[in-house]
DNA sequence: CTGAAAGCGCTAACAT
DNA sequence: ATGTTAGCGCTTTCAG
């Protein structure tokens, strides 16, 4: 039952009546096999369950066959699990891509401050790593981009605040998502929508931007009062609530940086006792699990986070097989709508 | 400022003056080294900045550096993104051991269901992987503990419903934490508590248990229609919270499996336009992200699932390290109560 | 305590 | 189209 015999090209070589060699290219399906021998090969290898060791394939030949996913320092540290389900989904979306095209997928979490970018180039070195996944927001940070580069060590950015910092990227086109949405409230009659969440990393400015937009388009003017730029927690969005429904002429919708903001608006309400969404409309921003469980359900925008962090991995497994020049394409992925029960028409006048 | 050139572990024997067997030796932390020699080594390794190679030690000690962390197969195929901050937890506290002891944690997830077992095998194979951690409830899968056990493939099982299919498991202590909390509740005056959630992990299971044995120890009776076993997410929380509080004599309080029920009983709650906490508490389990952005922010008991996935980690490479004999005990994490606003002594009557 | 030789399992570079 | 010869960078013998 067990096959404890360590079985190697060798063994595979000798079962087939070929040379070592031509089990070495059957494996990497170099194309002058005679078709009868590359049977037997794989009859071969079939048989005696050879698996190659990717331990003495990185050493011959050195092309890398793993790459990294670079977690933000702070994960783990956030006692609210702020952000998990974003690495989840990161995790998942890279892994996919990896298993699909025969990458080991390593994650790596940058340790002290100072010490990551070093801590890195020894991984890669160690590890054989083919390049890092970076998502936001490790991806603001010069020190660590540098070091990549000056290292030549291939890297997407995903969701960086600024495109051309790194020659691999991809991102999500949250403006017109988030000017649509705002739009779909305007023609729902709103007049006097706000804005609650941050401004500093990608997201919070393109999403805010996307509003501002909409309202431009619609001829709409949009006052400051209504702009509540807090942080990009549920903390945050209890703070805007406050803020705007404590207003004298309260908005009758908010549209939110993100999913955890609106769960903190809409806890606000319900402290307000306001009837919802007849009394305030509100949506969110990631289609996070919490979009579906807070009441009402919110309607939200969903961001393809997995697919971001497959596109990269496809980016840099692309450089890496086509020998450094970088052949795919950075991306803009498009973020959809998912309507729910948190918007209504504002209530008449 | 940059080292292309790459150095091996003879470009330090040369700088340090002494035969690459020392250095080997020095990096293995190997008893018998001269300090001086020992110091010129390190002095060298400093100051050309070399970095062993994972592949060539592996290849020539077949020692393992690495552990695999099994995905569940269902993982990314869930649009509500159900335990997205289970996996990610999973990760960051496996992740955290391994960094520390210099291994890497390599991310598998099972594919079609009948050939996980071989992919598995050939993964440590290829990967020389020292062995898996294994969260529920791919723990419940015989197919997959016997391949692993065939194969002689160490693993840890997290959270498995029984603890007698692996030498190497980790669970929390879920039974007591609920009972605790059950009892706080008939402390404050409740009488007719309800449990909602599921009973077919290790999860609904103990926690059932828990809650029953409160009202054993407090010679309470448990009515069996206060007991609403439906499933294990939001949607089963909409469920029984319909149940339940459509019941002529609804209870004052409900005890959830986890916090995604809670919030499903919340939201009916809401629907039926219920003062809350006054008319109805609620408490929760896993301590979500999700548990403090309801509204009521829900009162619950922390899993320690990071916890649980370094300890496993911990006993794979102690096992490991050890050579075979499992030296690292299996471990039963406490679980600690967490409270927030969504409990309150009962109406009165 | 230290070093020389041999080889881990594979592939690159040459043959043929 | 296939085989032969050398290593990849490290560690394991085994001698000093």
């Amino acid at each position: 039952m067990n096959k404890p015999e360590k079985i190697t090209i060798r063994e595979v070589a000798a079962r087939a009546g070929v040379s070592v060699m031509t089990v070495s290219r059957v494996l990497r399906n170099e194309p002058y096999v005679a078709e009868d021998k590359c049977q037997a090969v794989r009859a071969a290898i079939k048989e005696l369950g050879y698996v190659p060791l990717q331990s003495a394939r990185n050493l011959a030949s050195s092309v890398p066959k793993a790459i990294g996913l670079l977690l933000p320092r702070e994960a783990g540290d956030m006692s609210d699990k702020t952000g998990y389900e974003y690495l989840t989904a990161l995790h998942l979306g890279a892994l996919g891509v990896c298993q699909e095209r025969n990458y080991a997928l390593v994650l790596v979490k940058g340790q002290s401050e100072r010490r990551v970018a070093e801590d890195l180039v020894g991984l890669v070195r160690s590890r054989q790593l083919g390049g890092f996944v970076v998502p936001a927001p490790a991806t603001e940070s010069p020190g660590l981009l540098n070091a990549l580069a000056r290292h030549a060590i291939p890297f997407s950015a995903v969701s960086p605040l600024r495109t051309d910092r790194a020659p691999l990227w991809v991102a999500a086109d949250e403006r017109p998502a988030v000017r649509a949405m705002t739009r779909h409230l305007i023609e729902l009659g709103h007049r006097h929508i706000a804005f609650a969440g941050g401004g500093s990393a990608r997201a919070g400015f393109e999403r805010l931007e996307g509003f501002k937009e909409a309202h431009q388009l619609a001829h709409l003017p949009v006052s400051d009062r209504y702009l509540s730029l807090t942080g990009f927690g549920f903390d945050g969005g209890l703070e805007s609530g406050r803020a705007l429904l404590g207003l004298a002429k309260r908005p009758t919708a908010v549209v939110c940086a993100n999913d955890d903001i609106a769960a903190g608006v809409l806890a606000v309400a319900h402290e307000k006792q306001l009837v919802l969404p007849a009394q305030l409309s509100v949506v969110g921003f990631d289609n996070s699990g919490l979009s579906r469980k807070t009441w009402p359900a919110l309607t939200t925008i969903d961001l393809p986070v997995a697919a971001m962090a497959a596109q990269a991995v496809r980016q840099l497994i692309g450089t890496l097989e086509s020998g450094g020049e970088a052949v795919a394409a950075t991306a803009l992925l498009p973020c959809l709508p998912t309507f729910r029960d948190s918007v209504a028409p504002p209530p008449r006048a």
